[in-house]
RNA sequence: GCUGCUAUAGCUCAGUGGUAGAGCACCUCCUUGGUAAGGAGGAGGUCCUGGGUUCGAGUCCCAGUAGCAGCUCCA
């Protein structure tokens, strides 16, 4: 490390600008323009995020975060959440800070966990709050660094009470330096970076939400309550956001299972327990009809099983070792011991166990719309994204080694077309790899771990890495879909399986008459079928494409006399399979087409006045495409049928 | 499971310890009309369940159940 009295600044643009050592990021953004100094949050020093308001020592490449940007923007959010936790300590001088980081989160810009002690706050104390920060904001003081030896920063926090603060010095090891932020009387341990000022923070703020956090994010520890706020740019940028909100939360499958009555749970059923009424099950049937077509076709085999079996099957399968505080405990049937399935493979294996297999034979591909019941937590239930009793997708591979690679690629194909069907094009991918605590050796995990990394080059899609994520059984790809507020949701699934092959003693005799063990594959395309019609709902905000909607269309009556001719016209309908209903209620045009376009989310209506009435022609509309003009019944038939055939 | 909050009509929600309310939806009648709410009337309640305090509880307290937000967990 050199020490300049000149710096060179490279910009992002290229441009090289010379400055005084010790110039802080701030001048040099006053240097380029006024406009930029204002907007400006933070600085990036060969690739370090650091406070503007700090002297730069060094030649670098420099980039200025303005506060919109999305560094700026977690520069902004930290410096709120100090703001936030400075107006929380004047309202609950006793309360203990714990951490504040910003966060990467659809609803909240940051948090800051702390500890209330006996004096705990409310959500009727976020207003206050909220007050208070925007007092902090006005008063402008700076946001000033300070680098302590660990014996003046232990007094330092031990002066301010905050235990947690002390906690997390002495874990941090003895040759960093530690670093506190002051703005005004307030102090944090912390490195930053920050906004010069507190004014900077400005006005798009906000104290959100309480909610409980256990202290290290370890469910054995004290919970703290966690305090969320956010922080935009500006107010308008601010009120952007709430305005989302409120239209993800008019998509909210919850909301629209109500509705538009498509499933409902209810306490007298338990909880996490689902009923499908007759328009969700009718979408479920079109699902369901769809996905094992495509099965047929793709040369899978469909089987079915049992939703109990004797506890000796869990026990060799090993789901009793492992997962047994997730499974529901035992029916006795005849003095033994039966167990709700958690999961369909060990009746896949028990089928393949029936006969000698050959490795003629293999692969098989058997699927089963497969419903399990495991226990989730109380507090994890959440609509149909996270139930007790499901309906996975499910099928498994039974595989020679040599046909791993081919079939698993062939697998993630399969569960991007099946997406693509339904209308996801974006969701997010991973591939996990072996953890700490798993069976199988090691070349066998690296083998299956290639196979899986080989599929997902060849979809060509983004995939992230999650090393030691996968099964105890063997690495898996997982694919997530986001819900209307932007949380994802695990949905597909192929897994490479070591564990019950060995477990069952599944063998097949291969080429040269040796007993062989086989590769098993898990997977599931959807992933529940609970789960995957909650996203579903959500993506299309209710108003399924025509070839789903349990619903299609809904012939209107203009007027009494041409109640009969509606009538027939959906009877006519009704007979190519089509699901066209009839409203000859007695309420204005204007009113039905509210209802059933608008309320019902039904893809689309026809009108029969005067003038249908006398040419046998309706007049349709569309949800999405607005007036399409006059056709006959039989057209109109015509094109409903051409929309489901393209699955529109 | 943990922290906090919530539970009143089908839905959204008012309701101060003293006779249960509104809007929408529903039913009936009037209206027969032309592309996002025509009018009038009516019916609809175990105020989640159980216990407690009180002369008296939808309201206050406790427990359970269910839901919401988050944390933890999620084969």
């Amino acid at each position: 490390m050199s020490t300049e009295s000149q710096i060179q600044l490279t910009l992002p643009d290229g441009s090289v600008r010379e400055y005084d050592a010790g110039t802080t990021g701030l001048q040099v953004a006053e240097s380029i323009g006024r406009g930029l100094a204002k907007a400006a949050v933070g600085i990036e020093l060969d690739g370090e995020v650091m406070s503007l308001q700090l002297p730069i020592t060094q030649s670098a490449a420099m980039k200025i975060f303005t506060r919109d940007s999305k560094e700026g923007l977690q520069v902004l959010r930290h410096s709120a959440a100090h703001v936030m936790a400075d107006a929380v300590k004047r309202i609950r001088p006793k309360a203990k800070l714990w951490k504040g980081p910003p966060v990467d989160d659809p609803r909240y810009g940051f948090y800051y966990d702390i500890d209330f002690g006996d004096e705990p706050i409310t959500v009727d104390d976020l207003p206050k709050l909220e007050e208070l920060m925007r007092e902090i904001i006005k008063s402008n003081v700076p946001f000033e660094l300070r680098e302590l030896d660990r014996p003046a920063a232990i007094k330092l926090m031990e002066e301010h009470n905050e235990d947690y603060k002390l906690a997390t010095i002495a874990k941090i090891p003895e040759d960093q330096s530690l670093t506190f932020y002051h703005s005004g009387n307030f102090v944090d341990l912390c490195k930053g970076p920050h906004v010069p000022t507190t004014a900077k923070v400005g006005d798009g703020i906000a104290v959100l939400a309480l909610a409980g956090a256990y202290f290290g994010d370890n469910a054995d520890n004290k919970m703290l309550t966690r305090v969320y706020g956010h922080a935009f740019a500006d107010k308008k940028a601010m009120a952007a956001h709430r305005k989302n909100l409120e239209e993800a939360a008019k998509r909210d499958h919850r909301r629209l299972g109500v509705d538009l009555d498509l499933f409902s749970t209810m306490g007298e059923l338990g909880a996490g327990l689902i009923l499908w009424h007759p328009k969700g099950g009718f979408v479920r049937h079109k699902v369901e009809e769809f996905w094992k077509n495509e099965h047929l076709k793709g040369g899978y085999d469909l089987v079915y099983s049992p939703h109990i079996a004797k506890s000796e099957l869990w026990q060799t399968s090993g789901h009793l070792d492992f997962y047994k505080e997730s499974m529901y405990s035992g029916i006795d049937i005849d003095g033994s011991e039966y167990l709700l399935k958690p999961m369909n493979c060990p009746f896949h294996v028990q089928m393949y166990k029936t006969k000698r297999r050959s490795y003629r034979e293999l692969p098989f591909r058997w699927a089963e719309l497969g419903t399990v019941y495991r226990y989730e937590n109380q507090g994890s239930l959440h609509g149909l994204l996270r139930v007790r009793g499901f309906t996975q997708d499910d099928a498994h591979l039974f595989l020679r080694e040599d046909q791993v690679e081919a079939e698993i690629t062939r697998c993630l194909h399969f569960v991007v077309d099946m997406l693509r069907a339904f209308g996801f094009d974006e969701y997010e991918m991973m591939l996990s790899t072996r953890p700490d605590k798993s069976v199988g050796d090691d070349a066998s995990w690296q083998k299956a771990t290639e196979a899986l990394r080989k599929a997902l080059e060849s979809v060509g899609l983004g995939y992230e890495m999650d090393e030691g994520g996968g099964a105890f059984y063997g690495p898996k790809i997982d694919v997530k879909i986001k819900d209307s507020i932007g949380r994802t949701w695990q949905c597909s699934t192929i897994q490479a399986d070591f564990n019950l092959p060995e477990r069952f003693d599944m063998t097949y005799i291969a080429k040269d008459g040796e007993r062989t063990r086989p590769v098993m594959v898990h997977r599931a395309l959807l992933g529940s079928l609970e789960r995957f019609f909650g996203i579903l709902v959500e993506h299309h905000g209710g108003a399924f494409p025509v070839w789903l909607a349990p619903v299609q269309a809904v012939i209107l009556s203009v007027g009494e006399r041409h109640a009969d001719a509606v009538d027939q016209m959906s009877r006519t309908l009704k007979e190519r399979l089509l699901r066209v209903d009839a409203d000859t209620n007695s309420d204005k045009i204007g009113g039905k087409i509210r209802n059933h376009l608008w309320q019902e989310k039904v893809p689309m209506v026809a009108v029969v006045g005067d003038q249908e009435f006398e040419n046998g022609t309706v007049t349709v509309r569309s949800r999405v495409g607005g007036d399409l003009g006059t056709m006959t019944v039989a057209e109109f038939g015509d094109m409903l049928e051409k929309m489901v055939a393209n699955r529109e």
